[in-house]
DNA sequence: TTAAACTTTGCAATAGTGTTGCACTAACTT
DNA sequence: AAGTTAGTGCAACACTATTGCAAAGTTTAA
């Protein structure tokens, strides 16, 4: 994904693509797993947590990314899908490797329909399945 | 659930029922939610975080107690029945009311059977449900 | 094209959670 | 009773998350 798609991509969303923004989507986006803020410092050094953080926020508040609490001790974050507007429908299971620490976004396992005691509503889940995952099996 | 009763539980469990023990596991049983370790903590006053901290993670380690990452923030704890091991199959949604921040095992929702793709094991998972509870609505 | 207005970034400080070493005390063993 | 083991209190620390503020960059509009 060149830098050109990210900026179309970011500007579609309402977000000004700064060089900071388009990097830490760029990062997300390729390595195509879950990561945190400490994750995301360390892969280029010299940015600001700060600066990382409050990307990332500005990315959750617009869908462009989802976060994961994998309880790993620390939020990661995932890029959405296109159409995703980080409701119920867009909901999945996330997979987090005990081993490596890795998480990965189960796309493919939409988080099954719970029917809820009367009286309680229902926003939004977090589904996180802890195991081994093949690379470290 | 009086004292006599609450020792007697602890040792079935091989945890020796000391004072602050007893504390603990009353204050959670009588709740009936799951608390964090600072909800604990001020519920009374003059124990220390660590003493807390070191009961809750030799119930943890002795099925006595099961931890919620409900995203909060802070990990919290509920009491687990008497026969789980918390394994997969003593595994349950829990559900975190964004309004009052009080957090609820189901225990009448055990977390729905996933088939994973090849290559996967599954030892353990979080489903947490967040929303508004009767009280809040 | 320049000044004002607004946005983003860097830096430093802070709050909160979780965790541990160490010395002291209580409990248990022989 | 003396020795050994387990539990507690205190202080320190690591780490994540978050914010105020000033400097730098960008956009707007005269
Ligand atoms: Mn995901
Ligand atoms: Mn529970
Ligand atoms: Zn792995
Ligand atoms: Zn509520």
């Amino acid at each position: 994904m060149d830098n050109k798609e990210i900026e179309q991509k970011l500007e579609s969303k309402n977000v000004k693509p700064t060089a900071m923004r388009t990097l830490v989507y760029k990062t997300l986006a390729e390595t195509g797993k879950a990561l945190s803020l400490a994750d995301l410092e360390q892969r280029f050094e010299k940015v600001e947590r700060s600066t990382i953080f409050r990307a990332l926020k500005t990315f959750e508040e617009n869908f462009i990314v989802h976060p994961v609490d994998d309880g790993s001790g620390s939020v990661k974050y995932a890029v959405c899908d296109d159409e995703c507007t980080c409701n119920i429908h867009d909901l999945h299971v996330h997979f987090y490797c005990t081993r490596c620490g890795r998480t990965r976004c189960m796309k493919e396992l939409p988080i099954p329909n719970i029917k809820l005691p009367e009286g309680y509503t229902y926003d939004n889940a977090q589904f996180i399945i802890n195991g081994v995952c093949p690379r470290c099996d």
